[in-house]
Parts: C-alpha cells; structure tokens; sequence
DNA sequence: CATTTACCTACCGTGTCAATAGGTTTTTCT
DNA sequence: AGAAAAACCTATTGACACGGTAGGTAAATG
C-alpha cells in the first residue's frame, strides 16, 4: 500500500511542474492547491529536498522547484524515495536480506517476478506522463 | 506491502496441496514444515476457515484440508482474503469511498492502470502453478 | 526592520504487525 | 471410560508506522 507519503509526494511534483515559472513557489500555494495541511506537506517536501528531488529556498520569494525536466524524473523514484522502498515482499524490500529457505520457498519465484512487473511500471512512467 | 498473513497463508495453502493425500493435515507438520510457529498460524488459518478456503476438523485425527482442487484457487483470492485488499492505494481498495478530488486528481488514473495490471496478475495466477 | 518563507524539533493518538500465552472443546483411538 | 491429539477461542504484548498537529528558529527579501 502506498502511503500519504508516496501520493502526496507525486502530487507534490506534479504540481511543482505544472505551475512551473522558473521561479520558487512556495508551500502554501501547493498546499492550497492540493487541499493537503501545509504543515504535513513540510515533512512531505522536506524528504524529497533530502533526496534531492527539489530544491528549497528560505526567506520572502522561497519556496521549491524541480531540479531537473519532469520528463528526467520517473515515478518510479520519486515513489522509491518516498515509500523506503516499492517491494511487495519484505524478503525483497532489503536487498542484503539472506533468508534461509529462499532455495525451498515456492512463492519468491512470484514475489520476484511481480517485483519486476511493478518496478518496470513505475520506473517507466516519467513524471510527464502524469501532466 | 504483503504482510505475513498474506505471505504465510498462500505458503499454508501450497502446503496443504502438496501434502494432500485425502485425509486432514495438522497444523503442527504445517508449521514444522515451514518453519514458522503453529501458535501465530492458527491466526492465519482461522482467517482462510472463516473465508472458505480450506475446511477444519478437530479431535486426533484431525487438521485441515483444501475444499476445492489447487488450480481452482488463484493466488488473488487467498491475498485478498488475507490481506482485506489487495490495492495499492486507499482511494481504490475501499469501493465505497468518493474522493471528492477525483476529477482534478492528476495520479488517479495512474493508480487505476497499476490496480488492474497487478489485479490481472494475481488472479491469473493459480494455487496450481506454485507447485 | 517587518514580512515571508523554509526549516527544525517535538509530540500525539490510533492502529496494525507479529507474535505469545493459556485455556476449552471436539474427536478419535485404545 | 479415559487419554491423547487436535482445532478452536480469548486475551495480551511490545514495537513501530501512519497521519497528522504545535510551536518555534533561521534565512532572505522588499
């Protein structure tokens, strides 16, 4: 299940594209826009300026922006960095994970290729897909 | 993210093909088969009782079996059974809900396409072929 | 220097997850 | 009849994540 995190995040971006004007917008406006708690949206967009997604900038004038084209980010990312992880399974989530019946295990054939099927969608679709 | 219900359900249920042999199977050879404690799957496999998918039987002799032959359960059923849902997002996985953003929602129709593609997946997918 | 904005720290109630514990009932076998 | 084996039932637990709220600090601009 992907939390408020991942989907407020994506809507986050979306809206950081679209009303793109080479400048700074700031918080309250998407949060407006959105009908998303200005103050929840902060933890929101505080993790992607961590992962580098957008930029801040303080003070009268501040607020964010993208730091790269929409068609350079995919949803696939964005949901990555927001969610932890976009695994179904936990066995795959961590990838230094070893379980000890992964040799017996008649499911994590199905869990790694549903894995592949969801990470193939999501890394696909580009943040412009979504415009 | 498939829970443990989820993840140990779908394991009891190939278990309980694969050991078929008419009779009931108890849950002690279960849980020493897979390696995981018979106190916490009694809580799983009330649930897959109580949802139809294998039928109960107490007193010595007694264990669990399948009510229907492993190619007529899909993957999709049992995780939905175990799991209450089986959509990504809460906007889809309660039916009932009206999101009133639902015609602005820029990701909606994303979450929709990735609803279908995993529903298809999972229940394509039968007991039969984890075999 | 006032205003606007991001940024930071802390807290909170609720619920779910992943179990454990201990007892009761049902059924069969001897 | 009685022991044993099994499901079945109720309760509890600790840890953690979710979805926020509250209030304050720092930075930049006009």
């Amino acid at each position: 299940m992907i939390s408020t995190k991942g989907r407020y995040g994506l809507r986050v971006m979306i809206d950081l594209a679209k009303n793109d004007n080479g400048s700074y917008i700031p918080l309250k406006d998407i949060a407006d826009r959105q009908e998303i708690s200005k103050k929840y949206l902060e933890i929101i967009v505080k993790k992607m300026v961590e992962g580098g997604l957008v930029k801040g900038s303080s003070g009268k004038g501040g607020g964010y922006k993208l730091v790269k084209k929409p068609e350079k980010y995919t949803v696939g990312e964005i949901l990555t960095l927001m969610e932890g992880t976009i695994s179904s399974v936990a066995c795959l989530a961590d990838k230094d994970y070893d379980c000890p019946r992964k040799k017996k295990c008649e499911t994590l054939p199905m869990w790694k290729e549903f894995d592949k099927i969801v990470h193939d969608y999501f890394y696909k679709k580009k943040l412009s897909d979504l415009l």
